[in-house]
DNA sequence: CCTGAATATGTAATCGGTTACATATGAGGG
DNA sequence: CCCTCATATGTAACCGATTACATATTCAGG
């Protein structure tokens, strides 16, 4: 690898003026100029980004935190923060993880070490891993008071799957809560409770000890066992919804007739099961993009209008939920 | 942040002994050690990566690119990937080539200048991009001869899926072919082909121009016009399945016993599909796994037996195809 | 008591950039 | 003609680690 040194004499000047040129910045003459890029392009030599780093105190890197990128929810969020920070000239170092509070401040350490110029943590198990960060830091997904966070309106979402599954004819609803210590599912369940307790139905709640599809599969059998007059469901996310249709398809149940499933996310998948999922979407890519956006402002010190950027929720209807004129 | 010279001055050594201190290297007495570490302790003190890396020219980040973080095959396979380089203690830097050559020679640039000490690639377009790289490459899902490379048996996956349907009874097959950049999707095809000229059974073959669901879909609605009395579709990967089985469904087909769906990977979408999805699987996680090892072996100059590590695929039978024992 | 190896530690160069500061030149104003 | 300022470039310190080499001490063996 061709070195600053290098390029400097070939093009017979001093390095301080190879970097001025590279940086633009002061003054270097237009035939000087001329001659440094010709030496860049016949050495092929590209700017050691390590170097550059180093004395900087800042690389081009944000760190990504990822809580499992297997969930389909996290690389479309991730796919929205990759594309802005591309065009940006930012560069993401993924980590996943996994719910551990150990791995997530692994992590946390290595992008400090790597003078990362700033973090997105879709996966904030411990505030205090983040307190005495020098770096600005953004928060997506899930909020953490004091920092800057994009997340999408859960609690309005909650509301509106009951409300769109009562209209549709539910009168007897089981309302799925998500894991207690992941925040947004508890707001889709808070959101979600509060208009069930102000509609004229009869419901019940059921507690999943996790968003993986084992754990909402068990789910499903026992509503199914505890609760047979269901007829709604509300599930905490589109992976417990796919759990739940499959099982009451399995039951010999017609869905939507017997059964009304909403679930939550909207991920690719929601399209594709049978009968296609009516579900509450979260516009993940554009959070993804929004949280990139907001740290970049954030990095750059641009005046923040808003640091906690709520994202609307919206209800797709898919087949899984009645036409609303098929009923009163 | 706290430096080397900070923790030398509070134990009272030079920065030499602390740096042989942390690193193992050479002698350091065990009372200067104990200094030290209590400094280390006391300052909260990480070493600064970026410093190391300059020096050592080689860092702890691995770049690892993929050509669609959102096919959710690709994800599997980073977290196999993921999983290995963070027991070893190496970082991953995750870049989205999108298909398209220059955002992958982007890429690629930014692991070199981040001085990566090694890439993991699932996404070679243009093969001279890894021509003249110094530090290791291993080529993942797909292959690029000089280079080592980790992928699955597509070509048996195709003949396992021919041999599979045809053993089920279906006489009359559609054979989806995958886009022809994709090498993999014609190792497949190709498998599929040769087993279905050696059977006797008619066939059609339609090429897809993309992976994406879109595509799938219009394709699904053509096979149902241009071929109606198909009775077995074997797919080029399960997106395509899943588009084929809806179509299917929407035209009020018995599914498996008007037509047999056999798809390709085995994502986690496909169990979830409903009826769930036969299909060929390749063993992502594991792949990526594989292909981390091999890399880390390459890092270390270990002698490798083998570079180009095939992955047996396996045929997961659900509901789209018949039990054997129900035909002849 | 002397010598050499093992142990223990320090000094300073180095990695490849950036930049504060010094220096040099030429133009324009008084 | 001298002074000042804009332009142009070079020198060397610096970022925070690693390590080659130098130096100092201890101890065993002859």
């Amino acid at each position: 690898m061709a070195t600053i040194r290098d390029v400097a004499r070939k093009a017979g000047v001093s390095v301080a003026t190879v970097s001025r040129a590279l940086n633009d910045k002061g003054y270097v003459h237009e035939d000087t100029r001329k001659a440094i890029n010709e030496a860049i392009k016949e050495l092929n030599y590209k700017p050691n980004e390590v170097a550059r780093s180093l004395y900087k105190k800042k690389s081009r890197l944000i760190g990504l935190l990822l809580p499992d990128i297997r969930n389909p929810f996290f690389p479309e969020l991730a796919r929205g923060v990759e594309d802005i920070m591309q065009e940006s000239g930012y560069r993401l170092i993924i980590g996943n993880a996994d719910e551990k509070p150990e791995k997530e401040n692994d992590y946390i350490q290595t992008f400090i070490q790597n003078n990362v110029i700033g973090i997105i943590s879709a996966s904030h198990t411990e505030k205090k891993h983040y307190k005495h960060l020098t770096c600005p830091v953004v928060f997506l997904d899930r909020t953490s008071e004091p920092f800057p966070s994009v997340f999408a309106d859960g609690y309005s979402g909650g509301k509106m799957a009951v409300r769109e599954i009562i209209r549709r004819g539910s009168k007897r609803i089981t309302l799925l809560r998500g894991p207690i210590e992941v925040k947004t599912a508890q707001d889709r369940f808070k959101g979600a409770l509060d208009e069930l307790c102000r509609a004229n139905v009869d419901f019940n709640v059921m507690t999943m000890a996790s968003f993986a599809y084992h754990d909402a599969s068990k789910c499903a059998k026992e509503i199914f066992e505890k609760f047979p007059d269901t007829d709604g469901v509300i599930a905490s996310n589109d992976i417990a919804a796919a759990a739940i249709l499959h099982e009451a398809i399995r039951k010999g149940k017609l869905i939507p007739n017997d059964l009304q499933i909403i679930g939550f996310d909207d991920i690719p998948l929601s399209g594709l099961l049978f009968p296609p999922l009516s579900t509450i979407k979260q516009p993940a890519y554009e959070m993804g993009r929004e949280a990139a956006k907001l740290l970049i402002k954030l990095i750059n010190n641009e005046p923040i209008q808003n640091q906690m950027i709520q994202m609307p929720v919206t209800f797709i209807e898919r087949q899984t939920t009645r036409k609303v004129e098929e009923n009163g």
